[in-house]
DNA sequence: CCAACTAATAGCCATTCGGTTATATGTCCT
DNA sequence: AGGACATATAACCGAATGGCTATTAGTTGG
């Protein structure tokens, strides 16, 4: 669960989830692009992009000067398996109450 | 989406992750066993579940002088409807460049 | 060739954060 | 009643974090 460590602190930063998310919705951009949106200086966001980059949820790509970034949105997937595996879980134990709430009840 | 941002800054850090996670898989803890599997100290433990208590993430009734802390794995919902919402963007983003490519290869 | 432009890096700073110990509050048991 | 126990809160501390400005490196176009 090492790998999720990454991934989780990756996206526990609204900046940062945030440029994730213009990304996803609005295809590959440059950071110029980025860094008008987000308000926030170049540098900040090229920071940024650094950590979104080592959990894989972004890929970078220079086109001459400029580098275009763009979502890798299947690096979510771990994140989905895992909240899934959280719910199973939780839902077989509360089965399990339903069924000694039922056995009680009769 | 600003009720995402505390969900998934409480989610963000690893051992409050983790936390959440056993009480997902060993269903309901007191504060006691949840310090002694975690190895840190119980005011650390108590800091983080208020953390995951306001994400929605865990619940606490108190019995007796003890409190038993709950999954609540409903709480994960948004978490797996935000990540759907950016895959199918993504995914549809890929699919117009597929298309893009094969008119380009006719 | 050189000035403008784009992005990345370095260095710095204030704030946040996760941990600690000490203490307060409340409950149980004898 | 009083001591042990369970949890929460307070106060504090060092490390990590996210932001900034300044600078570097590389690219383009006049």
């Amino acid at each position: 669960m090492l790998q999720n460590d990454t991934l989780f602190k990756s996206l526990g930063d609204p900046t940062r989830r945030r440029l994730f998310e213009h990304l996803c919705l609005e295809g590959e951009q440059t950071v110029r692009a980025l860094t008008e949106r987000a308000g926030i200086s170049q540098p900040a966001v090229s920071k940024h992009l650094v950590v979104l980059k080592g959990a894989g949820l972004v890929a970078g790509q220079q086109r001459g000067r400029e580098t275009l970034y763009a979502a890798q949105a299947g690096a979510l997937r771990p994140l989905v398996e895992w909240a899934d595996e959280m719910t199973r879980f939780w839902e077989v134990r509360f089965d399990r109450l339903d069924d000694l709430l039922k056995r009680m009840d009769q």
